[in-house]
DNA sequence: TCATTTGAGGACCGATTGGTCCTATAGTCG
DNA sequence: CGACTATAGGACCAATCGGTCCTCAAATGA
């Protein structure tokens, strides 16, 4: 199929290594520079491969989404009941509060407040993405519905909108810089509703 | 006491004219063009009075802070019950939406995710911010449990973090364009496990 | 009147922004 | 070999960035 040199690099990796970048510091303040600088390629290979710096963010923005739903769907396969999926996605969302250095939050929640309004495919991305997270939620809670671990009182896609607003705030939080116990008692008291 | 032209603009009334700019596009995208351009004044008349764009929007920041501040305080204390004033706070935090253009969010929420991490006041004034709300929340609460309107089994401060927690994420939410009545009853759901 | 302080306006600064283009080289195919 | 594609590197671009500086007009109090 492929006539002529070889990639030398594997797209998916240096978009990873994009994708981290935007992650930190958002999109703004991830300049051209940081970029060609950490993805390790040339400004000619750079633009040939990913076209600008807004199309390589929109597909930093797809591939994030892919590799978080995709991680969170196996980890629901695997779960015992539908609440033990929920609490320890909810704990796995503050968990890199423990090494310390530089929260990223998550991607989809820092976009949606540094950059959905000004531009409509982003802004597409963004509630694309809470919808994924809303989805795999809600099979949760539908799950947990029928295995009795999540009460059945309350509308299962009630419970898994509530979810989706409950991590947002935990994400922030996070990146606010909350203490980590005390996060831990918000991921109960969040649970402790279901 | 003043020797000298007098100021020809109202020094609140201009870091109002900013802070809204701030306020809805963040930091980094909202340039001293738009800054002098709005608040109406010349770039000299700008550095002048302000210092640095910095400066004007760490000064914005604290403004802010003290207007929210006074404006939750003065509702709390109309407040028939600390959980009537928790309601009406959370609705007034997804009431923008309403309006149907261009969700700003909350300040403080905004710059937590886009620059505390990178710089050391604005993470101080960021995790001041929502110290004042904890603080709000919990002088509510401890209202609440008082007046009968809020459970008493829950430690007050922990209730008081969950809702600074709550709102951060509905203010996530509004941003990420989620529909009114959704937001609606996502409040429902938060007042409900008080 | 005169010192003082503010105002607007614009020239100007170096640095950086995202982006283009060109050259020369290197690898892989038919 | 020759067609093709990808590479690195750097020159180059107009535009914008935040910020400084200077001039001159305007308004104040002493």
């Amino acid at each position: 199929m492929s006539v002529g040199r070889p990639l030398e690099y594997k797209t998916e990796q240096v978009l990873d290594t994009a994708m981290a970048l935007f992650w930190r510091n958002g999109y703004e303040a991830t300049s051209l520079q940081d970029l060609v600088g950490a993805m390790g390629l040339s400004r000619s290979s750079f633009y040939q491969a990913f076209g600008s710096k807004r199309e390589l963010f929109l597909s930093c923005l797809d591939r994030y989404q892919e590799t978080t739903a995709l991680d969170l769907t196996s980890r629901l396969e695997v779960a015992a009941t539908g609440r033990d999926f929920i609490e320890d996605t909810l704990l796995w969302a503050i968990e890199e509060v423990v090494e310390g250095v530089d929260p990223k939050g998550c991607l989809i929640v820092n976009t949606a407040t540094e950059f959905a309004q000004r531009d409509e495919q982003v802004a597409f991305r963004v509630s694309q993405g809470f919808g994924k997270y809303r989805g795999i939620f809600l099979a949760a809670v539908e799950r947990g519905q029928e295995d009795g671990s999540v009460r059945t009182d309350k509308e299962a896609d009630v419970l898994a909108n509530y979810l989706v607003t409950s991590m947002s705030g935990l994400r922030t939080m996070v990146k606010a810089g909350m203490d980590l116990d005390v996060l831990r008692g918000m991921v109960a008291m969040v649970t402790s509703t279901l």
